[in-house]
DNA sequence: CTCAGTGTTCAGTG
DNA sequence: TCACTGAACACTGA
């Protein structure tokens, strides 16, 4: 369920788990997919002896700051996670990596689809994918200014704006959704016929959404009882959002999308 | 059995 | 260059 929030709470993980610690092991499987033609033995290599001095994260892209070169970068795809644990037997079934500290620490990426990749850098600022990542709104949040100008000179839905990685990194399906709803603004609308209170209201909450689901870690349980959220799955005919509106679907930026036509315009 | 799916990327079209 | 669509990737769970 890998958004910006859920891939925080994977970088606190592994920092909690890693952070200032040594790697002494690290177990591979053989997955071609998820290892982005890295052979397992120089992943493992690249690893092995290393002090994790920091994990990263920028949009939906993790990387440790090893105390050398090269540092493996992990991007969750549709299904990825961290998970931490001690005992051997804790493993997690479809884990793809596990690091071992030399105090025993464990920590494993996990990718049950395959669609997640584990890539070695140099300098992952400069390299792509993220370089060419635009701001992350938890922490490079942009002024109203600069943000309503790079909303303007776009022709796109907003929706299909908010999915770009390039615009806002780490924003994905169900946060586009939930910003546009909490902005009162249609999915559909392109983004230069918008006011500039709505590009306001969206860059607002689009600010409060990840902030408030950061601060939970991403427990979809936790999340406020009034986001579109808890109410916009499953395409159901029948289905309304907590203050009784009725939501509707429809493919937008090429992706399913939910909104209330009622509350949305 | 069918199909949608919290993501990314690429080919093809206009 | 930009905008947009559809497919591909992979595989589980409803």
């Amino acid at each position: 369920m890998p958004e910006l929030p859920e891939v925080e709470a994977g970088r606190k993980i592994a920092e909690r788990a890693l952070r200032g610690r040594t790697i002494a092991h690290v177990n591979t499987v053989q997955d071609t997919i998820v290892y982005h033609k890295i052979p397992p033995r120089k992943l493992a290599a690249a690893l092995t002896g290393r002090t994790v001095l920091a994990v990263h994260r920028k949009g939906k892209q993790l990387w440790f700051e090893l105390d050398r070169t090269p540092w493996p970068g992990f991007h969750f795809g549709m299904t990825g996670s961290f998970h931490a644990y001690d005992a051997e037997e804790d493993r997690p079934t479809f884990w793809k990596i596990e690091m071992l500290s030399t105090e025993g620490h464990r920590l494993a990426m996990v990718n049950k689809r395959r669609l997640g990749r584990i890539r070695l850098f140099d300098d992952p600022l400069r390299e792509e994918p993220v370089a060419s990542l635009g701001f992350d709104p938890l922490y490079e949040m942009r002024d109203a200014k600069k943000f309503a100008e790079s909303v303007f000179k776009r022709k796109v839905a907003i929706k299909a704006l908010l999915l770009d990685q390039s615009f806002a990194a780490g924003v994905g399906n169900w946060i586009a959704d939930e910003v546009l709803y909490q902005a009162r603004v249609a999915p559909q609308r392109r983004t230069d016929q918008l006011g500039k209170k709505e590009i306001g209201a969206i860059r607002s909450c689009l600010k409060r959404v990840i902030r408030r689901a950061v601060e939970v870690d991403a427990d979809a349980d936790r999340f406020p009882r009034t986001w579109l959220f808890h109410h916009r799955w499953g395409k159901k005919e029948s289905a309304v959002t907590a203050r009784g509106e009725k939501i509707r679907f429809a493919t937008i930026g090429g992706r399913t999308t939910a909104w209330v036509p009622e509350r949305q315009v």
